[in-house]
DNA sequence: TTATAATTTAATCGC
DNA sequence: GCGATTAAATTATT
């Protein structure tokens, strides 16, 4: 890419730089979740904040997407949904002390429910940009419409002239 | 579901939940990107200039402005990165003239690679704070691991005695 | 397949 | 400059 062709520029500092070897990152971020070894007994009742366990105790193959590093997805109530659904209809931004609330109230993790604020705002952006989308696209529809309309009634009346 | 149930405590009144009692919070409830719908044509995105974007009002919170005049998330090439990277590792501080002398090699605007690095800074501090949370946390794991161990040989012990 | 939870990261805000 | 947070874009799960 453009980005990356050599200049005929004299050295650069940037060039003793470059030139050094990049050690690949060795540390992965922590994810808690993904340990192995630190599943937690109490599985029955949640609330237990921050302390992550496998959530499936059966499958321990290490081909599981929670071994792999990936937080095992969460499946919200409906129950659980409706009040997050009503609270985001008077805001959408809530702070840490109501997300903490919630927490509480619908025992779940304070950051599911952050994250689902995030992508309830995508959600209502994506929304509100298909439907300016669609608005723009019926209005000039409607432009060529016209214009085919148009189109017809000059060409029946040179119809009519010729005929 | 057990989320749902309802609590005995009365002191969860729903002005507090929705954060209607700060009348900091009112205004910012529920109106994001629906006022002002003005879709931007789409900005050549490379070297564009630097003011295109709305001044931020003086205090903004998460509000409709402040989404609009939000700047294109720029897209970094591989190439972009490796390079930033390789920077990264030698000098994660890079004053302004290795900044400049970046942006030209990059063809990024200077403030790209700023915040990049700032971000980057931000991703090395997590993984740090990440990493020394998971060395205490495995401590106090096998710290509790040898109690077992310990309560189950005095277990042991105790069935010999017993048999 | 779709909907959406989760992840990564560029950009923004307040300090 | 940093911490926290957001939106954008993407990945991946149910």
């Amino acid at each position: 890419m453009a980005s990356c062709v050599k200049t005929e520029r004299p050295a650069f500092f940037i060039e003793k730089i470059l030139e050094l070897e990049t050690p690949e990152h060795f540390w992965k971020l922590h994810r808690p979740w993904a340990e192995i070894g630190a599943e937690k007994e109490n599985v029955g009742h949640t609330l237990s904040s921050k302390q992550i366990y496998p959530p499936h105790p059966q499958q321990m193959r290490p081909t599981c997407s929670w071994y792999i590093g990936r937080r095992p997805r969460t499946a919200f109530t409906n129950c659980q949904v409706n009040v997050l659904e009503t609270v985001f209809q008077v805001n959408c931004y809530p702070g840490i002390q109501l997300r903490e609330q919630l927490a509480v109230r619908l025992e779940l993790e304070e950051d599911r429910i952050q994250i689902w604020f995030q992508n309830r705002r995508a959600k209502l952006r994506r929304a509100l940009r298909e439907s300016r989308l669609q608005l723009v696209q019926t209005a000039v529809g409607d432009l060529g419409v016209r214009r085919e309309v148009k189109g017809h009634l000059d060409l029946e009346k040179e119809e009519e002239k010729g005929g």
